[in-house]
RNA sequence: UCCUCGGUAGCUCAGCGGUAGAGCAUGCGGCUGUUAACCGCAGGGUCGUAGGUUCAAAUCCUACCCGGGGAGCCA
């Protein structure tokens, strides 16, 4: 008898009825005398194997026996649909191969600290979270580089050492470089514009260097950026551009990744509201919304909110605790359980509580010219039910190569895109300054070495023209459309403050 | 850099001056349709490190180390 044919999870839809062979880890299993359900995990998805001891040899049976969490087994069995499983499909196991007897594993099926995971990421990885969101990743990606493809984009790779601080020299990488310092890249955009005069419309794609010392759920000190750059583009063209490219990302999601969002249990009603329609809202616009009385409202409604789920939560709290003692077992861990999702709750509820008065003050305190700061921004995506997009910032802030807008000279044509529901800045950019002169004064006025511009002078001195361009960062953008409390889990390997391995 | 919370079994945590605990994981036993399966038994600890207070310290005090969250800055 010839073996069966190889096929993974993914593809046991094309195989009902048929025997076939899967290859792969033991995720979890359950057993009784004579009869073991396997979830076998291939990379492909989850898969449970149901092995029952009358009817296969002893050595497969054996082999089930020995199987521990994360074993290499090999299986051949018979594909069932089954509503009931996850992945919709069960394999009646007729052969079991132990490949290789795992260790114990210490990535058990209950809970774990985030110090702990991260120590151990590169087992976590294995997990179906993890798993979900990093396809969602994959995709975010492959729906990037088809939307510039189609739409003629050239990408290219900005080098990722560089000889110049460009921004301020605190956030920047330093290395010796041959008797010299050099820096690694923070962003490819001057040499990106380099590019879009050469090519018309391009985009970069690679990694991004800060070495900030930021300890918060929005920040990596190594990132992956995507940075368009387009030759003839005016702010307005930029801004849709965005537009148009998030909400090809949100979509390619939404159609490809149901299986990843479910596990993920991602709200999609935020995610289809973002297919089109980003509000453009001026910086005078924001500064006013951020200072309403509409603004105040919604603050104290959110507070009133929390502290009537703050009371819910301690009441349910006490029943729980009441109803322990008459409990089975089995109904005192599911109290037990749910009473440890309560008090994180109520610890994230009480820190929001000391935040918002703080938000809101500085909010009503904001004077125009300032830089909205992360609770700004929050704030003023609350009156949106999608992405926005606000533009023409004053331009002190704003980086030396934004260009000033001609019906008001205290502002820059920049703009952000800033995600809803709390997640923020997910793109930055804007119209360039196109103008010599002014260029080279505000590289004096920005305090920055004249000389390691020259070249970037040049494309200012060799037909000059309007262009655009802005950036999108990943690892920000997957955290929204999975809907995470945090960005470390959107990279395989992330890199933070005090953080290099694994 | 600042503010804040934490470090107790392999993991998640409880204990907060008086003999170191639970659940999961592991091992053994039971159970032929389980869904973080269940039931029984067992092994498993320098209570982050160093000082101090005390008859007695996981518990109180001081310093340091490590980590989480937040601020600033940013994608």
């Amino acid at each position: 008898m010839s073996t069966p044919i190889y096929t993974t999870i993914s593809a046991l839809e094309k195989h009902e009825g048929e025997l076939v062979t899967l290859k792969g880890w033991l995720y979890n299993k359950r057993s009784s005398k004579g009869l073991h359900f396997i979830v076998l995990r291939d990379g492909t998805g989850l898969c449970q194997c149901v092995v029952n001891h009358g009817e296969i040899d002893e050595s497969s049976w054996n082999g089930a026996d020995e199987s521990t969490q994360e074993s290499a087994i090999e299986i051949i069995g018979r594909v069932r649909a089954d509503e009931k499983q996850v992945g919709g499909y069960e394999l009646q196991v007729t052969a079991l191969t132990l490949l290789h007897k795992a260790e114990e594993y210490p990535i058990t099926p209950k809970e774990h600290g985030v110090d702990f995971l991260m120590n151990h990421r590169h087992l976590w990885l294995r997990s179906q979270r993890q798993w979900a969101i990093l396809r969602i990743r994959n995709s975010v990606i492959m729906s990037i580089h088809n939307f510039f493809q189609e739409k003629g984009f050239l990408q290219m790779d900005a080098p990722i050492l560089t000889g110049t601080a460009v921004e301020g020299t605190s956030t920047l990488f330093e290395m010796e470089y041959f008797g010299r310092s050099a820096y690694l890249t923070q962003s490819g955009q001057l040499h990106g514009e380099a590019m879009a005069m050469a090519f018309g419309k391009i985009y970069t794609f690679g990694p991004t260097f800060r070495a900030e010392k930021s300890k918060t759920r929005r920040h990596l000190t190594e990132f992956w950026m995507i940075e368009p750059e387009m030759a003839f583009y005016d702010l307005d063209m930029a801004m849709q551009l965005a537009e148009d490219m998030l909400s090809r990302i949100v979509s390619d999601a939404l159609a490809n990744c149901q299986t990843e969002l479910q596990i993920l249990e991602r709200d999609q009603e935020p995610l289809k509201r973002s297919l089109s329609g980003y509000p453009r809202v001026s910086y005078d616009k924001a500064v006013e919304i951020l200072k309403s009385d509409k603004t105040a409202q919604m603050v104290a409604d959110k507070i009133a909110g929390l502290q009537q789920e703050t009371s819910d939560l301690q009441t349910e709290s006490k029943e729980g605790q009441a109803a322990h003692g008459q409990a089975k077992k089995w109904e005192k861990k599911k109290i037990d359980a749910r009473e440890i999702e309560i008090q994180r709750r109520l610890a994230d509820i009480e820190e929001e509580l000391r935040n918002l008065p703080k938000w809101l003050e500085s909010a009503q305190a904001f004077e125009w010219g300032g830089d909205f700061g992360g609770s700004d921004e929050t704030l003023i995506t609350w009156h949106f039910d999608r992405p926005i997009i606000v533009h023409r910032f004053p331009h002190e802030f704003k980086a030396f190569y934004m260009k000033r807008d001609l019906e008001d000279d205290r502002v820059a044509l920049g703009m952000d895109v800033l995600a809803p529901e709390g997640y923020g800045e997910i793109v930055g950019g804007g119209e360039r300054a196109t103008d010599l002169a002014f260029l080279q004064s505000q590289v004096k006025k920005h305090g920055l070495p004249e000389e390691a511009f020259t070249w970037y002078f040049d494309l200012r001195r060799y037909g000059s023209v309007t262009h655009s361009g802005f950036g999108l960062g990943l690892e920000r953008t997957v955290t929204w459309i999975c809907g995470l409390h945090h960005l470390r889990e959107t990279i395989p390997f992330a890199r933070t403050l005090d953080r290099l391995y694994p």
